[in-house]
DNA sequence: CCCTTAGTGAAAACGATTGTCAAAACCAGT
DNA sequence: ACTGGTTTTGACAATCGTTTTCACTAAGGG
């Protein structure tokens, strides 16, 4: 039904995009997209703010990168692997950790359908204090 | 610890307030402050954007009311039952089904253990389309 | 090299939420 | 009812993350 490939606009390389996508490749904790143009000012390769969004923006269409709203409403991203997961994320140093949970997948899907609704989607995230800020 | 007890501040019972609960109880969808805003107004019941602001924050910090926070930022309101849930949310409409899933928690406490992670919370939400509105 | 077109970014616009602060409503205690 | 102290209200300004604008730059195919 829905158009099939996510029809990936033109995407020429630009210094800008690759920048960015060097930068997510070197952390593992999600990122805001300020935090991400302060780092890339730092690291000398200096990107745009509205660029750093935009670029987030289509990777994340992409697929590419996860996407997080903190209960801030503040948005952020990071560089995960490709298959369906959810995150435990540390509170105080954002360490996170990618879980995958094929019971919680079919439970969801089975009372959503229980309930006679389709075209089910979900969000489930974990957030806790890793062992290391735990530990104070 | 910090200061003393939690004080939950005086609360007046003020008519602003108990317009703001009242239209609550009406409703089963997730609301933002801005609509309820609006409905209040037009209910004939006029309070100030910023007083129902407060009066949701108060309600929530009470747990009087259930926050979730979509993919866009925006704060919605819910009146729910106060045993801990989740949801089941109508993209289209809005309606919404609470939902308890006693396994889940079970899981998401033993996996963020099993990584050494304490202080343990998380957030799960099912969106889908309703049966009446995806028989379009 | 040239031209078309996508990409860039400084600055302005947005929009939900919060802060400010003077006026209004409450609530004892006279 | 009058009074003084505290709480609440609400119009308006201020925040702040994100998006839009729009003139300018630079991929990159021919
Ligand atoms: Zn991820
Ligand atoms: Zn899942
Ligand atoms: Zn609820
Ligand atoms: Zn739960």
């Amino acid at each position: 039904m829905s158009s099939d490939a996510p029809a990936t606009g033109p995407q020429r390389q630009t210094r800008q995009r690759t920048a960015v996508q060097s930068v997510l490749e070197g952390r593992d904790e999600f990122t805001s997209a300020q935090d991400l143009h302060d780092l890339l000012r730092r690291q000398g390769t200096a990107v745009g703010l509205t660029t750093v969004y935009r670029s987030l923006q289509a990777l994340a269409d992409a697929g590419q990168v996860d996407v997080l709203v903190t209960a801030e409403g503040q948005t952020l991203y990071r560089r995960c692997s490709s298959e369906h997961h959810h995150h435990l994320v540390c509170r105080t140093c954002g360490r996170t950790i990618e879980i995958a949970g094929p019971a919680v997948e079919t439970w969801a899907d089975a009372i959503a359908r229980e309930h006679g609704f389709s075209d089910i989607s979900h969000t489930l995230e974990l957030f806790g204090s890793c062992p290391a800020c735990s530990s104070g």
